[in-house]
DNA sequence: TTGACATATTCCTATATGGGTATATATTGG
DNA sequence: CCAATATATACCCATATAGGAATATGTCAA
């Protein structure tokens, strides 16, 4: 099996750098015309063109016809199963003294678990 | 050119489900053998192996020879630039009072904006 | 209608992928 | 040394990619 598609999730959509770069353009949550981001990250419009068109198949952002014109906003809602990922491991790196307080608490709890549970089975 | 290697950085590692079921795995900070993983996720040894060198690659996680075994243990920093960088969209989705209250300062922004340059670029 | 502008699509190609399966490489116990 | 166990690697393959160039589509304005 091949990689899977960049347009299966948020995760494989966001993986690519150039459109990284475009959602910033767009964090300001107004309209944008595609020309508006060529000109902001100098990228050849028909790239700057397939990458909307990949973060827009997973949602995270939405088009607006206007004339002649293609307005793509921010969908930032479908962003949000990467926050709640990484979520989980935020901790480690945020509060040094809530880290440290985890890891004895942690220890303290493997302790009384190899107690209570003699014939354990970690190596 | 093609997909950038998934070796190439933190977001192109983890776009990769089974990449992230691993993580789950090793997330409570503890040393696992990799059997360990196997057994708890009941996939194949030898993609565990694959997915756990890429993960080891962009330093998302260490190991250590114990014996036989090889104990990986997660590197919760190396995800940190994945956090920093939700962390920009993140107001957008929680707390819906700073989302409006930043939207009206938006606004104002603008106002004072525009009117302190005339000639304005938008459109 | 025609031309100018904005955007999307098509075609091309080198490349890395993930999953299987099979095998190689440790390391240990006896 | 041998067998068993743990893990990594090699091989095969169908597949989707990102970028570049060229072109198609759509929309306006005169």
């Amino acid at each position: 099996m091949a990689r899977a598609a960049t347009t299966t999730d948020v995760f494989n959509a966001i993986a690519e750098p150039r459109r990284r770069e475009i959602l910033a353009v767009l964090v300001d949550g107004k309209d944008h015309a595609v020309g508006d981001v060529v000109d902001a990250l100098g990228m050849p419009q028909p790239g700057v063109s397939k990458h909307l068109r990949v973060l827009l198949e997973v949602g995270v952002v939405s088009v607006t016809k206007q004339g002649q014109h293609r307005l793509y906003r921010l969908n930032p809602k479908e962003l949000k199963p990467v926050h709640d990922w990484i979520k989980t491991y935020e901790r480690y790196w945020t509060h040094q003294i809530d880290r440290i307080k985890e890891r004895a608490e942690r220890k303290m709890m493997d302790r009384i678990a190899r107690e209570s549970e003699p014939n354990n089975k970690e190596k």
